[in-house]
Order: C-alpha cells, then structure tokens, then sequence
DNA sequence: ACAGTATCGATACCTTTTTATCGATACCAT
DNA sequence: ATGGTATCGATAAAAAGGTATCGATACTGT
C-alpha cells in the first residue's frame, strides 16, 4: 500500500551511498586526484563497480571510458542533490549526553549543517554553554525560528511529546535519536537514528557466525 | 554476485525492525500487557500488520486467531536471536565526544553489551576515569582480553589503522561509527554506524519536498 | 594512424523484500 | 451450541534493488 523507499527518482539505498561515496571523494580531491574509475571507488568502499556507475547514473553525471568519473562533479552533485552545498539551520532537543556530543561534532560544516539553538527542561543544563551554543529553556522556542530541522536526544520517554512540539513550532524535519517511532501529522520529514538497530544487525551477525563455527566444528572437515 | 542480505535465514530488515519492536515490547510487558496483535503493533511503528507477522514468523513465534502474539514468546525470541539475552562484553576505543557518550549510555543493558575497557592516545584522555571505566592507553591493548567486540570511535583518520590493530588483538566484530569504509581480511564482521547516512536521508528527503513544493506552486491548484 | 584495452552505460535478468488475497482458526455474544 | 468476526498464516503477486552481459567509446603505446 506505501511502498516508501524512492526519495525523488532515486532509490534510497543510493542516497544512502551517497553519504559514503562523500568522504572518500573528498579525500582524493585534497589529494589532488580529479578522475577516479567505478572500479577503483568500489574497491575501497566494498562495493560492485556496476553499483557505483549506476548510482552515478541517477546524479546524471556520466564517465569516460578508459579514464573515469570527475571528482569534482562527482562531489558537486551529491552535495547539490543533498543541499548539503548551502548551510541550513538546525536546532537540538536534549543535551544529554548524546546532545552534548552532536554539538561539539565538527563534522557537520561538511553536511551543511549549522545547529543554532539548544534545548533542554533540566535545570542544570539550561544556561550551559556548549561549543558556543547555549542551553535555553524548551519553553523558550518559539515558532519564530527559521531553522525547519530539528535533532531530538531527549530520553525516550520525552520523545512524542517533546516531538509534537517541535511539530508546532513549525519544525518539518526530525532527526530522531531516541530509538522511539513518532506519531507524528503526515507531512513531518521524520529520520530514525538508532542505533540499537546497528547494535542489532552486528549482534545478529556476530550470533550466526558463532552457530556455523559451531556447526563446522560438529561435521569433520572435508 | 554476492547479495548480502540474509543473516542466517532472516532478512537483514528483518532483524533491524527487531531492535524497533523491543522497545515496544518492553513496554507493553512493563504495562502488564500479556497479547499483542499484529495490526496494533504495526500502527504503533508505522508499519504494516502482515510486514510484522511475516517477521514474527522468522522467530518461529505463532499467533493465535483473534487475540495476538505472546508478548513474552517475542521478546524472548528476539533476544535470543540477537543474544542480548546474556551480556556480551565490548571495548571501546576513542574517547572523545562521541566515545564518552557511548560508554555513558545507560540503555546498552537492554542490548546485552557491557563495555568493559576504554582506549585513546591522547594523553588527556588516558587515565579518565569514564562511568566507572578507566581509559588507557591503546598500547595496553592485549590480545587476552575476551572481549570481541570493539566499538570503534576514533577519528575518521586514524579508523583504518586502529581497526587493524583490534582485529590483531582477537577482536571478531566492530562497530564503526567513523565513516569511513574499513577494510579489514574476510572473517571480521564490521557494522558501520554512520550517522552522515541517516542525515543524507533526511535531508534528500527534505530537498526532494521543498522541489515538490515549488512544482506545486507554479501549477495552479486544481 | 592503428591496434589493443580499460572503462562506461544500456539492457536484461535475478534476488530479495514487501504487499495482497483468502481460507482457517479461535474467541465472543447470544 | 451456534453464528459472527477478528486475527492469523500460507501462498502468490508486485515492487524494489542488485548483478551480468556486452557493445560502444576514448585513452595508451607503438
Ligand atoms: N548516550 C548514548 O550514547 C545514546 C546511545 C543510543 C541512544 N541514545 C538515545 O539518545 C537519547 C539521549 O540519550 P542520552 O544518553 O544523551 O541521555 P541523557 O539522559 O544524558 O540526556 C537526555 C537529555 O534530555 C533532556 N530531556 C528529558 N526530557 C526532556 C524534555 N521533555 N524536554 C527537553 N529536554 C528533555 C534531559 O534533561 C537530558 O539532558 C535517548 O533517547 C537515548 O535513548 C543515546
Ligand atoms: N561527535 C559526534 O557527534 C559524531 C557524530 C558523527 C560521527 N562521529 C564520528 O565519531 C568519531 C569520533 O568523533 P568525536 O566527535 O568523538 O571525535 P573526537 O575528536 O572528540 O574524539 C576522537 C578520539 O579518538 C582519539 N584517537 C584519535 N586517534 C586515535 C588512535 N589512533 N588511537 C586511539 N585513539 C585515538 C582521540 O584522542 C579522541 O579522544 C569520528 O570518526 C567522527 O567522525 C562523531
């Protein structure tokens, strides 16, 4: 009935790509490189050469035999594709520990992203400063704020009611920390991050592998 | 040629959506609530009702015709397949922002995973005393620790080189929280937790709607 | 200039995952 | 007891994404 997976045209698994092509690329532009093969870019990010080329596809940028593709237009397209070129305003629900740590993340000037504003309710955290950004009061945030993004680390508890205020405050997109699913008015951008997701998929992998060890060890070897 | 999806049998969003549910699980139990249909479980993680069944089946976890599923029956299944059941111990290395927030997180208890020992370079860092883990110096990391998994939070630059280092010290399973593609011989399982991925998902989806948004308006409404 | 070759890109194919359909089952009310 | 119905689960269809094939293209070296 939903099928949500396509972002646009393109298939979210390759704008998820997209995110890991980046930073390899940019380290060949700082070493001067300008060409670079679907082969070669495979190679070292654990991929099928044909996936690259075909990712590269959607961004419509297109190679040259023998040579490859252009670093630069490469970068350029992601990042345009991304708005990761121009700088949006963010602000951050929860400066726990969590929220401390995505403030003083260096990172995101290369993701476009500027985080203006931080909130929080415990009182020993509104008023603190944190890499230049001060803790101001939830009940502070107004609906006058341009930012349209907001990074939610509150305790999961917090999650839904902190989130349909952000709603209200005229926030559109949500990227969610807290491991919680938000029920949330259609048109709201939301993004889970959780990680135990990621803790799961290893855990799980990390269980198989061991079974098969144990399965190997039953049979003699061949 | 290689379609690595399948943990074992289970599809790998399969075993992702089991770190969603617990969570809601757990509530559910904590509530006292014993049964769980497919269709309000879905609801309650915007999902689809037959998407959660077919889930369930893969635990070999059946229902019953118009109550539900066992709660119990499901968190106990899927901590089982995940091992978080029983404690895993992990390490960590690199203590910076991201690290300490890590090794400060209280929810890892419910995910099995007890970090256990700390490592940096730096020498302000060595010798901080972390929630109860003292940090040391990575030279003092000894093949006989018994943990396998490592939790890798260096910076990007150093990722490749430190992940090298644990796979020599006996490490079977990293999480990779860097960025950066790490490439390590065949055994090692590696889960990259790459927050950058679930911003260019955010923000294409963001830049997507705004481009809809202004196609809308140059149309009149209908 | 020309042969040889690395690399791209269009097309078709295959695998995996999601969704729809529908009969079977167990609970509930009468 | 019986009929009504919510819910499950098997099967099949649809959709999405990944991979193989192979002709076309542009660079390299002679
Ligand atoms: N720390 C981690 O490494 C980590 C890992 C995975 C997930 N998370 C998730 O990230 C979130 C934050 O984790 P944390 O470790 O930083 O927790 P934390 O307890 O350190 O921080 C939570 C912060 O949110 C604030 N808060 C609570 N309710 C609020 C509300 N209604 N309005 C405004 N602020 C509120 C608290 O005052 C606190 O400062 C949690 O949802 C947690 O599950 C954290
Ligand atoms: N802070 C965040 O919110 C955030 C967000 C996204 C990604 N990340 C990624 O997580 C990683 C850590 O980020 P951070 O913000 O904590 O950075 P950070 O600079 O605060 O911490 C990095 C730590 O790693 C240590 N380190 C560096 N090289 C090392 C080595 N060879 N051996 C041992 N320790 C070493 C440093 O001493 C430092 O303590 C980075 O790869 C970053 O890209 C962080």
């Amino acid at each position: 009935m939903a099928y949500g997976y396509k972002i646009g045209s393109i298939p979210l698994t390759t704008v998820q790509r997209f995110a890991s092509y980046l930073p390899a690329l940019r380290d060949m532009q700082r070493q001067g490189r300008s060409v670079v093969s679907s082969a070669s870019l495979a190679e070292m990010l654990r991929l099928e050469a044909i996936q690259v080329r075909k990712d590269f596809g959607y961004l419509g940028i297109t190679g040259r035999p023998k040579t490859g593709f252009q670093v630069d237009d490469l970068i350029g397209a992601m990042e345009h594709g991304l708005s990761w070129n121009r700088v949006s305003d963010a602000i951050l629900v929860g400066t726990g520990h969590l929220g401390t740590a995505l403030l003083n993340y260096r990172g995101f000037g290369y993701h476009g992203l500027a985080i203006k504003a931080a909130f929080d309710i415990a009182p020993d955290r509104v008023g603190a400063l944190i890499n230049g950004v001060q803790v101001q009061h939830l009940d502070e945030m107004k609906p006058f704020m341009d930012a349209k993004m907001a990074i939610l680390t509150v305790s999961p508890e917090s999650a839904q009611e902190v989130a349909l205020r952000l709603v209200r405050a005229g926030i559109t997109g949500i990227w969610n920390f807290t491991g919680r699913t938000l029920l949330l008015p259609e048109p709201i951008v939301v993004q889970d991050q959780d990680i135990a997701i990621g803790l799961a998929v290893l855990s799980a992998k990390l269980t198989a592998r061991a079974r098969e060890a144990i399965e190997a060890e039953s049979k003699p070897p061949a």
